[in-house]
DNA sequence: GTGGAAAGTAGGCATTGACAAGATCTGGTG
DNA sequence: CACCAGATCTTGTCAATGCCTACTTTCCAC
């Protein structure tokens, strides 16, 4: 490893250093804001430089992508599986991981924006995709449901829209922790039966 | 109002061709394909005329986040009071507007590419979100919990996600109809219990 | 009709993404 | 140690874009 701030020709780690201003960029001003060469000037290199690391803006994206479904799934994998009330637990982690990677995962589930067909991407998302998976299909038989896929897929919805929702600046802040909130959303008993006034069962007054 | 599509000087609607065609792109290509050039280039008109009705990108973009706010709480307001599942169908309105509309949906939640303060956005915002409280908070006393506040937000966070997934190509596609999936999720005794294996709760196997 | 505002045109400028061609460094191989 | 292939970085260029200013044409209210 090269000494880092000398002027020599090569950078050292451009490529992370690119990244790193990216997440910066993206966190304060959005993917909108991004630009090749500005992160250029930020990494003191030329303006064609980053090109080599990434081919192309959607390239960088992608990587930055990559990077975030990793550390999703090595965020929701941390869930013990005695954990008693696992698929919450899951959905804090989930919310946990999108507030404290927003830069993340606002690229994340923008495919657009992406070289979608990446394999490394794919893979990246597989591997994530397969430890939410297990989070919700190692439950315990009596807490299974006919189907799973719907359990599974409406708390990923809950997760997801709570997240981009706060990120959006859209949901209002009812507790001083994000995930706290998410808790309360999700656990009955907890003041308030929200999962029941949700289903709204259809038996009368 | 003047002949559709002669050689005339001025356009007729511009205003709203811009808006129409940008739409199109949007919903095929992403907000990031937006060009206000190449809006002027399929309205047939000059490259700044788009500017002298909406200023600026961030204002054409921003009177999309308008109309689809109106959009939506016309959507929402249709529910009618007397409906018994009426937060479920909230849901279903919410979820069946951002598939329907896609383009403003996805500038709606964006507000760094808008002009965040201007007053008709946010004006139109209100209008949205009092639509969607007055849906919520007018349940029937027995329907209504201790928070109603955590309910809503749990509401909308559902459908938020579960629209935002299926739009982003995230979520699968278990039903002809995405709006059916929608409902299954928060109908219990519809075949899975998925709002109870949401909550799960803390008492034993 | 006429004058002013609205609607649209034309040109220019700085910034950007992408590409090409060349310069410089690095690590391994003989 | 010499040397070379490839990775890394630089420089220069081009088309496209957003935005600005100045100008022209049309419309409408008086």
């Amino acid at each position: 490893m090269p000494a880092p701030h000398t002027t020599s020709y090569h950078h050292g780690d451009l490529r992370r250093a690119v990244l790193g201003a990216a997440l910066e960029v993206i966190a304060s001003e959005g993917v909108a804001a991004i630009s090749l060469r500005d992160l250029a000037r930020r990494a003191e290199v030329s303006h064609a430089a980053p090109a080599h690391h990434f081919k192309d803006k959607a390239g960088l994206l992608t990587a930055i992508a990559i990077e975030g479904f990793d550390l999703l799934a090595a965020a929701v994998d941390a869930v013990p599986a005695e954990e008693p009330h696992r698929l919450r637990e899951l959905g804090a982690r989930y919310v946990e991981f999108a507030l404290g990677h927003p830069a993340h995962f606002e690229v994340m589930f923008q495919p657009r924006l992406l070289h979608a067909d990446a394999p490394e991407l794919t893979a990246a998302k597989d591997r994530a995709y397969a430890a939410l998976r297990a989070g919700i299909e190692d439950l315990p038989d009596a807490r299974r449901t006919q189907d799973a896929r719907r359990a599974g897929l409406a708390a990923w919805s809950l997760a997801h829209g709570f997240a981009t929702l706060r990120l959006s600046g859209g949901a209002p802040e009812l507790d001083p922790d994000p995930v706290t909130t998410f808790r309360t959303l999700v656990t009955p008993g907890g003041g308030e039966r929200t999962a029941q006034a949700l289903a709204e069962p259809p038996e009368g007054v």
